[in-house]
DNA sequence: GATGAATGAGCTTTCATTCAT
DNA sequence: TATGAATGAAAGCTCATTCAT
């Protein structure tokens, strides 16, 4: 095998494997910052939790907020992919009861992200990331919003009148509000003691509005 | 006039005074709360806004944890308060609206207040309050809910059959899960960016579920 | 006694504690600083070396460079008075020996304080202290200098014309450069294998000028 | 070629490479000193002015102090022979104030050397190097001071008396302590301030002494 | 009761040094 | 020989909590 080829190997192999770290890492760290929050995680529990040194953690990621960053983007990214694999998955009829339903899936299974999200608001104050990385997060979170909103329009029978634009907003907006609303209580306890569940609440938001997008053509 | 007498009224301004403090270092814990988020926050800074000395909020609060605990249970029942006034206040149509209305009000002007609940689920952990706190205050909201409750049954005409049990707390559900998921997509800055305000979603909610209960009925 | 009186008393004594445990903490400093160089010296070691919790050394000084700054400006004060006393106390025709002797002395019983000032160029970059620390550092030293250029000035006789202005200050460069060059030999250990002492060059080089100051008149 | 030869030649080659690698180190350290300071220089710095990983470095000097003895060793060789080169090329009589003037330059032009020479009184410590580095470097200080002193003595026109010994020692000290203290407060930023420059202190340092020499003999 | 000086564990981050490859 | 990932011991600094006055 030439040298350049042995080389290139070598080199992948390395990238693999500081990947590899790096997603070891960020697993680490989703866990401590979902059990102790932005600022009670501290730096040494992600090491010990994902089994290096201290030192070991800033050789992947300049600071503490940066973990958080990617933390957020991340999950952002495989939150569009899940929606969108329940969507294309799901007859025409069914999108969007199956996006609704992915969404609150997703973060069901994921209680840490939902956590991750919330800090958002307040807790990312101090950190110098916040300009582009809001910008990011918000369009991928944008993105989400849109697979929903596509099948909400997709509901609409194609001889009807297409919805209207604010009124698709409107609507894809309500969604977002009484999903995520719904996994707030539920994952808050509060929902337990109002002996209900989230998905029930997310299924009959959407079997309403589908009939409402049915009578409005 | 007995020494009893004189001992219980001299005792009685002592815990007057007493409860004065208390109250005083809590609106000082809201204030820097609030400027400076939850972890943010120092007992210092707490201190001096409220015109003490370091030492003295430990006379009144065994550790910095209660104080928010205290805080969040405060706003439970000036939550309620404020629920019941403007329900009251209301005319019998307009309740159930005005309840919604006042609800999401109320943490749109306090969204420290609405960071504080949702601690609860997580940020508690190490003082040893949970337990009896956490029942306590899950009572509390549920007695808010109820304030929306009863506005709902009674939105449903005297004339007609009453509600479903089951169908009135899965509509309250929904309403809180609504009002709640609205309130996070503004705190945490995502709403602006989705061209809608929270207040406008809940003022939907509430007006598709009147239609539905009038149709019920 | 009147409560406002013993309310005064009492805080004078406070003060008086202050002070004093400052004073502790900056004869520590001095010790640390002196002995590991300014990025050498840690606020572990200082504040072991005075017998006191790390987080104490914050209650008297905001920053490791503060404790530096107020060291070294203290030093410069002790500096000038060391000086004004010498040439106070000389006859007249001595004072410039005594005010030079007196310069060598100070540096050699505080070898520490002539560590401290060579930071200055080097080590205080970071630090946020500079602009107006370093006017009130030169400004200090000056009026040391002025004490031995005044001198200098009284040993030309009364009935010879003054010294010419430029002169003046180029003989007190001089003597400050010959003086600070044999403190520095001598600190750092070259003195000693040359076979000479740091006093006598200092008592030749004033020799030599107070006979050409003869000479001129 | 015989294998003892050739593995001579191989060995001398790769003392050869050795040798270049370790002044290619050398030269990065003399860079970051010069830029960060002693203390604020880092290992990773140098050897990414290198150009070489930081293992590498190792390979070559067993510690950072390591590197910075050697640097100083280095420049106290390059001074020597700065001094031989600016006597040999002056005229006999010009030889001292040639000499002494080139002591001035070499650190003017190089003030890292300086500091670096300050460090060997405190800084030097941790590492095991001091002893006989310090003999080392103490005795090629001398030999430049003797370059000094030897130019002192051919001051003196031959058909004197040859100056006494212990003069010439301690006029040789006095112009060390002249230079070296210039050198001290220009650095230190304290002979701007004082309307002077360190050479004018020199030249005029070493004016005085030549014509006292003329005058002794 | 009220004070605030004192504590010291704990934080994030850096970096000289080691060692498997 | 050369590499650079990994280590972990510090560092400066903060702050909840205690306790002598």
């Amino acid at each position: 095998m030439p040298a350049d080829l042995l080389e290139k190997k070598r080199t992948g192999r390395r990238e693999a494997v500081r990947a590899f770290k790096r997603e070891a890492i960020l697993q680490a760290a989703r866990k401590i910052f979902a059990r102790d929050g932005l600022d009670g995680a501290t730096l040494r529990a992600i090491a010990a939790e994902a089994g290096i040194a201290v030192g070991t953690v800033y050789l992947h990621y300049p600071a503490k907020e940066s973990l958080y960053a990617e933390l957020l983007a991340g999950s952002l990214a495989d939150l569009q992919k899940h929606l969108r694999d329940a969507v294309t998955r799901a007859m025409p009829d069914d999108q969007l009861m199956a996006g609704a339903l992915a969404f609150y899936d997703f973060y069901r299974q994921r209680p840490d992200d939902l956590y991750l999200g919330l800090y958002l608001g307040q807790g990312l104050r101090p950190a110098g990331l916040t300009p582009e990385l809001d910008r990011l997060l918000n369009g991928r979170l944008i993105q989400c919003y849109t697979v929903l909103s596509d099948a909400m329009r997709r509901q609409v029978p194609s001889e009807a009148p297409p919805l209207d634009a604010d009124m698709l907003r409107a609507e894809t907006v309500s969604l977002a509000a009484a999903t995520g609303g719904a996994l707030m209580l539920e994952v808050t306890g509060r929902l337990k003691v109002l002996g209900d569940t989230g998905k029930a609440v997310v299924r009959r938001h959407v079997e309403l509005l589908v009939q409402r997008l049915r009578a409005a053509s």
